[in-house]
DNA sequence: TCTGGGGTCCTATGCCTT
DNA sequence: TCTGAAGGCATAGGACCC
């Protein structure tokens, strides 16, 4: 059996953790920039603020109804979900976690164990030792174990936050509830094509013929029927290394100059460098994008992007940079307003499986002084900044609402009188 | 004024090599 | 030396997830 627990508005609910007036009281917490809602207690969603919802739009609702807003803080959403997770992996020793709210667990050679009982124990654990809610869905695979996990949230007075869809009935049951659109793999073009062949939940897309849904679907649909019919195509997935690095922004006022985009990419490309470096890997690829304000219709419209493919692959921040740098100069255009750009490097392997170049390789100076900057950047919790980047920080994200970092800094720790 | 960010996998396509 | 078939590989784009 395959369980998933997820933590109910994980981001709401660690807002809570330290705040205890925030007890049934409308949260959202907002996207980078203060953008848009990306998470809302159960009193917000009750006042229908769809998940998206731009921050500005629905700034007037949110005072009329005393939404207490903040803007995200991934320092304590972090450390809170690594103290979930924790918790769980005493309770089985196949984990997988899926993202920073979720984990499925692998429940092989427990057939005598009571899982319902295992599983109501081990969310009691949870809530007591962190302050952090979660619904567990128990069935056979993992696509079915998401639909036990909708029912245990949605029913927690039934469930006590725990479902185990265990049988052919309850698992038919539970099937025919979920609607087309909310299963696990059905994005909003899958569920809009799949509606007009009248198919319309879970239960008569799990009737459909295999042949066909291979090639209308892909093998990730057929995949994910055999899952919904119970049979396990999805296996338990350890954590590997990242295939693309990403560092991209939102920039809080348009940018008309070269100067001052180059200076964004640089500290961006810096900070993909950063991530690269920590998983002990160099990447051949620079990606460079940038692009205008979608939402200013009248103002002219631009966007391009260009892959850089360097000499050597590398982990260097200041070979990054400068293909980075180069890479904007190939694309940039005189006279729009940009508004987002970003750094994603690809063609990332282990440094110790890099192939070497028989005429061009890195500046070996160079593996040498990034060494001393992680290390720098690690103990003296500053940052060692490069002369191309934001020295006087002038690019700070907007962050108005930003909750204190309660577990990860020393002054912010709460103090009992 | 203000509209997120970071990923994965799969398929079609076109080029290159055998 | 030329040609066509077939497989390998890179890339772009589309779908999805949180």
């Amino acid at each position: 059996m395959v369980a998933l627990v997820d933590c109910n508005n994980f981001y709401a609910s660690c807002e809570r953790v330290f705040n205890l007036s925030l007890n049934n009281k409308p949260i959202v917490v907002l996207s980078n920039n203060d953008g848009c809602v990306v998470a809302r207690s159960n009193e917000s969603k009750a006042l229908n603020i769809p998940m998206g919802a731009s921050a500005f739009q629905y700034k007037d609702l949110f005072e009329k109804n005393n939404v207490n807003v903040f803007s995200s803080n991934y320092a304590l959403y972090g450390d809170l979900s690594a103290r979930v997770m924790n918790i769980i992996s005493n309770f089985s020793p196949d984990v997988e976690v899926y993202s920073i709210d979720e984990a499925f667990i692998f429940f092989d050679g427990f057939e005598n164990i009571d899982l319902q009982n295992h599983c109501k124990k081990l969310k009691n654990q949870i809530f007591k030792w962190t302050g952090i809610p979660v619904s567990i869905g128990i069935s056979k695979t993992k696509a079915l174990a998401k639909i036990a996990n909708k029912i245990a949230k949605k029913y927690p007075e039934q469930t006590q936050g725990v479902y185990l869809m265990e049988g052919k009935e309850k698992q038919t049951k539970g099937l025919k509830w979920t609607r087309i659109e909310d299963v696990w793999g059905i994005g909003s073009r899958y569920a809009a094509r799949l509606k007009n062949i009248k198919v319309n939940t879970a239960y008569e897309f799990t009737q459909l013929n295999r042949t066909y849904v291979r090639k209308e679907f892909s093998v990730v649909g057929l995949r994910l029927l055999q899952e919904l019919q119970g049979i396990r195509t999805l296996e338990i997935e350890h954590p590997k290394n990242k295939k693309a690095i990403a560092t991209t922004r939102s920039q809080k006022n348009d940018i008309y100059e070269l100067e001052k985009l180059e200076e964004r990419i640089a500290t961006y490309a810096i900070s993909c460098a950063e991530k690269l470096r920590k998983q002990k890997s160099v990447a051949h690829i620079v990606y460079v994008f940038v692009k205008t304000n979608r939402f200013k219709e009248n103002q002219p419209q631009y966007r391009n992007a260009i892959s850089f493919t360097m000499p050597y692959a590398t982990s260097s921040s200041i070979t990054i940079t400068k293909c980075a740098k180069m890479a904007l100069k190939s694309i940039f255009k005189e006279g729009y307003g940009y508004k987002k750009i970003g750094v994603i490097l690809m063609g990332i392997v282990p440094e110790n499986k890099l192939q070497l170049n028989l005429f061009r390789n890195e500046n070996p100076k160079h593996k040498k002084l990034m060494q001393v900057i992680d290390q720098l950047n690690i103990s003296e919790n500053g940052k060692i900044k490069f002369g191309s980047e934001d020295l006087g920080r002038k690019w700070k994200m907007r962050q108005e609402k930003l909750s204190p970092k309660y577990t990860t800094q020393w002054s912010d720790i709460l103090v009992v009188k």
